[in-house]
DNA sequence: TGTTACTCTATTAGATTAGTAGGGTATTAG
DNA sequence: CTAATACCCTACTAATCTAATAGAGTAACA
C-alpha cells in the first residue's frame, strides 16, 4: 500500500507545480485545499526541503515553493524520498542492496527473480514520469 | 516492502513445484529447507489450500502438494491471495476498488495518474510469469 | 489403535503509520 | 523596533499490522 505520507507529498508537489508564479504557498493552504491535517503535511513538506525538491521563505508571506521545474523533479526520486526504496526486497534493490541471511543462493530464488522484474518494471515507470506529467 | 508471508508462500510453492513425483510434502521438510518458522508457514499453507492452490492429505505420509501444473499457476493470482491487492491504492484497482473520501476528481489526480501506470506495470509482470517460469 | 501431520483459535511482542501537541525560532511588514 | 507570521523541531500516542508462538483438536493412514 501506499503510505499517506507519500500520497500527500505527491498532492502537495503538484499543487506547487501548478502554481501560475513562483511567489510562495503557505502550508496552511495547501493542507485546506487538499484536505490533508497540517501538521502532518508540515512534516512531509519539510523534508522534501531537506531532500532538495522544495525551498522554503520564513515569515509574514513565506511558504513553500519548488526549487526546479516540474520537468525536472523525477518520480524516481521523489518515491524514493518519500516511500523508500523501490524495490519490495532488499536483496533486489540497486540502491539499498542487502543480502537475505535465509537464502543460500540468489540466483536459484524464486522471489529474487520475480521481484527483480517488479523492480524493473516500477523503475521504468518512475523514471519515464516527472512532476510535469501528472499534472491535468 | 514485501511481506514475509508472500516471501515463504512463494518459496513454498517453488519447493512443491521442483518435486520429482507429485507426493504430499510436509510442513516440517519445507519449514527446515527454506528456514521458515514452521507454525507460521503452518498458516500460509492453509490459506494457499483455501484458495485453491494446494491440496493436502492428512495422517501419516500426509502433507500438501500442488493441485495445478506449475505453467498453471498465475503469478497474478498467487499474489493477490499472499499480498492482497496489486494495485497500491484502492482507487486504481481493478478487484478491490474503492473511492478516495478526499480526492474530489479522480481524473484530474496525480497520485491517480501515477499510480495506475504503476499498477499496469505490475501487473504485466504478474500475467506474464507462473510458477513455472520461477524455477531454476 | 496409536502415531502422524494437518487444522484451527487465541495471544503476543514489536514495528510502523498517521496523526497530535506544543513550544521554539527566524523573518518580514509596518 | 516589534509584533505577527509561518516555518522548524521534538516528543508522544492510538491504532494497526506483522511475524511469530502456544496449545489444543481432528482426520487419516499404517
Amino acid at each position: 500500500m501506499l503510505s499517506k505520507k507519500t500520497k500527500y507529498g505527491l498532492k502537495a508537489l503538484t499543487y506547487l507545480a501548478v502554481q501560475k508564479d513562483k511567489k510562495p504557498v503557505q502550508i496552511a493552504e495547501i493542507a485546506a485545499v487538499e484536505n490533508i491535517s497540517q501538521k502532518f503535511l508540515e512534516s512531509i513538506l519539510l523534508s522534501l526541503r531537506k531532500s532538495g525538491f522544495l525551498g522554503s521563505k520564513k515569515g509574514k508571506g513565506g511558504g513553500y515553493y519548488l526549487l526546479l521545474n516540474p520537468e525536472e523533479i523525477l518520480m524516481t526520486d521523489v518515491m524514493r524520498v518519500l516511500e523508500g526504496p523501490i524495490s519490495m526486497v532488499p536483496c533486489v534493490s540497486l540502491n539499498f542492496y542487502e543480502q537475505c541471511e535465509d537464502c543460500p543462493d540468489e540466483s536459484a530464488c524464486s522471489v529474487h527473480k520475480l521481484m527483480s522484474m517488479v523492480r524493473d518494471a516500477n523503475l521504468a515507470v518512475y523514471r519515464n514520469n516527472t512532476l510535469a506529467n501528472l499534472i491535468c
